[in-house]
RNA sequence: GGCGACGUGGCCAAGUGGUUAAGGCGGGGGUCUGCAAAACCCCUAUUCGGCGGUUCGAAUCCGCCCGUCGCCUCCA
């Protein structure tokens, strides 16, 4: 397997550290609900976590989330609750969200505010050697005690400072030094530390978490493309810094971010569309598709018709994955009784996959493989080939990747019902009642039941949405 | 202003030195069919933003130009 380290600029041989693949991504800050753009990046690092385990690693995923900040504050405030009230609603609905999406759960989900105490620890030791500074209640981490900042975002220490934008915090030593430690204002959250009341800065969080619970170095660590500065950058500086193992990540992977038109879809220019918002209008599979058949660090554009498009191509795959028991036509000569010639090479698809996804998790060659299997089996179920085994690679491929059509086999109350209409229609067909059969088959349709005629007979589902 | 990414058919999007430039959506034609739907077959880029260069050979490497976007401030 290769992975493109964005420190060389090039594609390098994935060897991890150990027997278990550790892995963080980092999380969401829980204000507000999910978009679009959170949904991508979850899905992408889902498949590295699922494509993972497929090639036999084991995956030790954490996850955390920044329950605590300064937009929390805020929208608490607001809305006069407690702060911890506002990110606990937030996290429910992150997960309902991404359970909706069908992302596998991360290993461990540390909060911020439950890693206070490890939190003060790092800051504590990085003062000690030297890393750091108090200044009336906040601590700086101070940027030029490290000879290699700047390694993740190329950039240069002197270039930054010339022609910085920030304004500069006279308290600081230096403009781009960052805060781990954040005094307390007044009626705001805060903890005891031996700088007084305050809390944690936002990217001290995720160090001490990965340390606690990854080690001191990870294999993979994940996020958007806007986190390389300065949140990744930071966190390289001060986990280097503190444990004097480095490199702190040997791969870094970063998710192209979500365009919705003209610009980035961000919370703060408002332009988003939530997760709640895009899955009343298409399926959790048409999504990951669309994500799934660009290249995880090329940015992608959203659009209603490019979702439509791969709505389509989710109902391609399912009915090719649609297993012969769902055929489950009155005259059904089904599966039984047919030659077993001329089965579709199912292993080559596989390694033809395998070589994709090796390749620094090349998701959009593997969908297109996907659809060459599908055309595959669609091909040799016409020839009257038997086609299980071809399909239960579809269906396996598919999983690697997270899409539901892999578990298209639901059993529901009403099948005896629609299996009478199916078999009353069929009856009715032979008779040429042509009127009452299409009467029967558009009423199915308005509930949710699709009806094809096929040579080996009639085929109905439900409708994926 | 600094750093970085990208520009491939009607749309989306792989490919990054060498046989016919993946795949999806859309479009056209055909097979099947009571109709419909699906499926299958064929067609839909002599060409990869433009101009030069390197090479036996470039969409793929180099230079310049044009265009789009991101980051540099909270952000997946």
């Amino acid at each position: 397997m290769k992975i493109y380290n964005p420190i060389s600029g090039q594609k390098e041989e994935f060897v991890p550290g150990g027997d278990e693949v550790k892995m963080y991504v980092c999380g969401v800050t829980p204000y507000d609900s999910c978009h679009i753009g959170h949904a991508m990046s979850y899905v992408i690092f889902d498949v590295v976590h699922r494509y993972l385990e497929f090639r036999g690693y084991k995956v030790r995923h954490v996850q955390n989330f920044t329950d605590i900040d300064d937009k929390i504050i805020a929208r608490a405030n607001a809305l006069g609750i407690p702060a911890e009230e506002l990110s606990e609603r937030f996290i429910e609905e992150y997960f309902e969200d991404m359970d909706a999406l069908n992302i596998k759960r991360a290993d461990i989900y540390p909060r911020a505010t439950e890693e206070v105490p490890d939190i003060i620890g790092m800051v504590q030791g990085l003062i000690e050697k030297g890393h750091a500074y108090e200044v009336s209640g906040d601590v700086y981490f101070r940027v030029c005690s490290t000879d290699s900042y700047g390694k993740l975002s190329h950039r240069d220490l002197d270039e930054m400072s010339a022609g910085a934008r920030v304004e500069v915090d006279q308290a600081k030593e230096c403009p781009l030094d960052f805060a781990l430690w954040k005094a307390a204002k007044h009626g705001e959250p805060s903890w005891e530390s031996p700088w007084g009341g305050g809390r944690p800065g936002w990217h001290i969080e995720c160090s001490v978490m990965s340390l606690k619970y990854l080690g001191d170095t990870l294999d993979i660590h994940g996020g958007g493309q806007d986190l390389i500065f300065p949140h990744h950058e930071n966190e390289i500086a001060q986990s280097e810094a503190f444990t004097g193992s480095v490199p702190f990540v040997k791969y870094w992977m970063h998710n192209g971010l979500l365009q919705l038109g003209q610009d980035k879809m961000s919370k703060s220019l408002g332009n988003l569309i939530t997760v709640r918002e895009l899955l009343q209008r298409f399926s959790a599979d048409a999504f990951r598709l669309f994500v799934l058949s660009s290249y995880y660090r090329s940015p992608l554009t959203y659009s209603d018709e490019g979702l439509e498009a791969m709505e389509r191509g989710v109902e391609r795959l399912r009915r090719a994955a649609r297993v012969s028991g769902q055929w489950s036509g009155v005259r059904d000569q089904g599966a039984e009784g047919l030659p077993t010639a001329n089965r579709p090479p199912t292993a080559d698809y596989r390694q033809r996959f395998v070589e994709a996804m090796d390749d620094d998790f090349n998701t959009a060659q593997a969908v297109a493989i996907l659809f060459d299997l599908a055309r595959e089996i669609n091909r040799a179920r016409e020839e009257g080939a038997t086609i299980t085994e071809a399909q239960g690679t579809l269906r396996e491929l598919a999983g690697v990747l997270g899409l539901l059509i892999a578990e298209e086999d639901r059993r529901f109350a009403a099948e005896p019902f629609v299996e009478l209409l199916v078999n009353v229609r069929a009856d009715l067909r032979a008779a040429k009642q042509w009127h009452l059969a299409d009467m029967i088959r558009a009423r199915l349709g308005h509930l949710g039941v699709t009806l094809e005629d096929t040579p080996i007979g009639t085929v109905w589902q439900y409708k994926l949405r």
